[in-house]
RNA sequence: GGAGAGGUCGCAUAGUGGUCUAGUGCGCCUGUCUUGAAAACAGGUAGGGCCUCACGGUCCUCGUGGGUUCGACUCCCACCCUCUCCGCCA
């Protein structure tokens, strides 16, 4: 969340941001809610002070009338309170994060201007499949019985494609470490304050997240969320920084509202597996350290010579949190363009530094080495979603005897080279 | 899941209705002493909100949330977590 002080001194700054953003909160009703609040808040201190001294010692009975009336008085304000407070948490809540001073202002989701652009579209002397006709040809996914077993967009991973997915978690896992990441498995669920903290919404209207029932649980859409929450409420020492963490966890999607986005296949699916990148850093590293999780990115898609471009969101693709963020965008031979032709481009991986956003939502702090605390500043990004990477991988490296090719980096994680039948 | 024990200021402990605005020890910081350090002695040692230019004031937090009471660390209820034993289980 933003710091409230800061929204109430640049009012029209947060205005035009989240005007950029096209995040849905009124700030006017904000500062008026918080003004409301801060009111009812004055009051009840008051009163409480009132009444904490006059209970100091035994009063004496008309002592104690009166001060029941100031107890009675306290309960009202209170109640009063209790639905401002809950409003003004929700709207303050919704106030997306500030944005890079670099990042382009559009009202289109579309309109990332691309970065730069790493081998070109693979041009085939055949017409290409999709992955889905593909895949299925080589009985290596099945929808149709994943779909009577858990309804749509399951999918049950078959032969090579089953063991692909291990073999692409232990080769991004080899390349972070190797950047000095720490590895973690996470759990697949969190608590709602966790979510909450790190600027989701998993109960708000048409949310992406699946809540557990009976529970304060919800089904995490990224390691992000339980890598995030895992300093909560810490202070950590300026020399343990930068915490450099990467995650394996399953990732699970109510996918709300995407029904006219394309979702062949395995592309848009309710649960897949991801290895995810986590930053703690200090304030002045963080850009850097955005640029570095960007890099490991390339050289994980380089690696597997998968052709991509790099994109930086325009304030309206800006995720609530983000202060900027990248994404790398997959050559897909089988997913249609605009124009109907097959072939485009398909976000891969993203990264996202969310500067103090997320830390003043968990209370996540750090202690300078002359004593001063102040907030961290956390980032995330994807080393893999295998998911998505194995349909790259079909897709692009199918040849025209309806086999598949393994890239080499992954020869050594698997016992072919190949996926035929 | 059942039975029992417990969760207090960085750590360890005390506190069972009103000098607890939480004591003590350790640790940490500052000072005295010392060439320096240690020891000894003295003092200081949480976070957050609100008001204030500031000094400062005030409220909240003893696992969490409710309740009883003029007043709750202390009593009642629910939940969470840890430990021991039993049951179940990959």
């Amino acid at each position: 969340m933003l710091d409230i002080r800061y929204i109430r001194e640049n009012v029209e700054e947060i205005k035009n941001n989240t005007k950029n953003r096209k995040a849905d909160v009124d700030i006017d009703e904000l500062l008026k809610i918080d003004e409301e609040r801060r009111g009812l808040l004055q009051k009840i201190e008051d009163l409480r002070a009132k009444r904490n001294t006059s209970s100091k010692t035994k009063p004496s009975t008309e002592e104690i009338e009166e001060i029941r009336k100031v107890g009675d008085e306290i309960k009202t304000l209170e109640e009063t309170l209790r639905p401002v407070e809950e409003k003004y948490q929700k709207l303050l809540l919704k106030v997306p994060n500030l944005t890079h001073p670099e990042v382009k202002v559009s009202d289109d989701e579309d309109d990332n201007p691309i970065v730069e652009t790493h081998l070109e579209p693979i041009k085939f002397d055949f017409e290409p499949l999709d992955h889905e006709e593909l895949s299925i040809k080589l009985d290596l996914i099945d929808l149709a019985r994943a779909a009577k077993v858990s309804g749509a967009k399951f999918y049950y991973l078959k032969n090579e494609l089953a063991v692909l997915e291990f073999a692409l978690i232990q080769y991004a896992l080899e390349i972070v470490t190797k950047h000095g990441f720490t590895p973690f498995v996470t759990p697949d669920l969190a608590k709602t304050e966790v979510l909450e903290g790190l600027g989701f919404n998993p109960r708000g209207e048409s949310t992406q997240i699946y809540n557990i029932e009976n529970s304060d649980l919800s089904l995490i859409g990224t390691a992000e969320i339980t890598m995030g929450g895992y300093h909560k409420d810490e202070t950590l020492k300026e020399k343990e920084l930068p915490k450099k963490y990467v995650a394996v966890s399953h990732c699970f999607r109510t996918e709300a509202g995407s029904y006219s986005k394309y979702s062949k296949g395995i592309f848009r699916v309710h649960q897949f597996t991801k290895v995810e990148m986590f930053e703690y850093v200090k304030p002045e590293e963080s850009e850097n350290a955005h640029k570095e999780i960007l890099n490991i990115e390339k050289e994980i898609f380089s690696g597997l010579t998968i052709p991509y471009r790099v994109v930086d969101h325009t304030t309206a693709d800006l995720g609530t949190p983000a202060y900027r963020t990248f994404d790398l965008e997959a050559w897909m031979p089988g997913k249609p363009n605009k124009e109907g032709e097959r072939g485009d481009w398909a976000e891969i991986t993203s990264t996202s530094n969310c500067i103090d956003y997320q830390s003043r939502g968990l209370n996540i702090k750090f202690e300078s080495n002359d004593g001063k605390k102040e907030l961290v500043h956390m980032l995330n990004g994807t080393a893999i979603a295998i998911g998505r990477t194995l349909i790259a991988i079909v897709e692009n490296f199918q040849k025209k005897d309806g086999t598949i090719s393994i890239p080499e980096v992954l020869h050594k994680y698997l016992s072919f080279k190949i996926i035929s039948r």
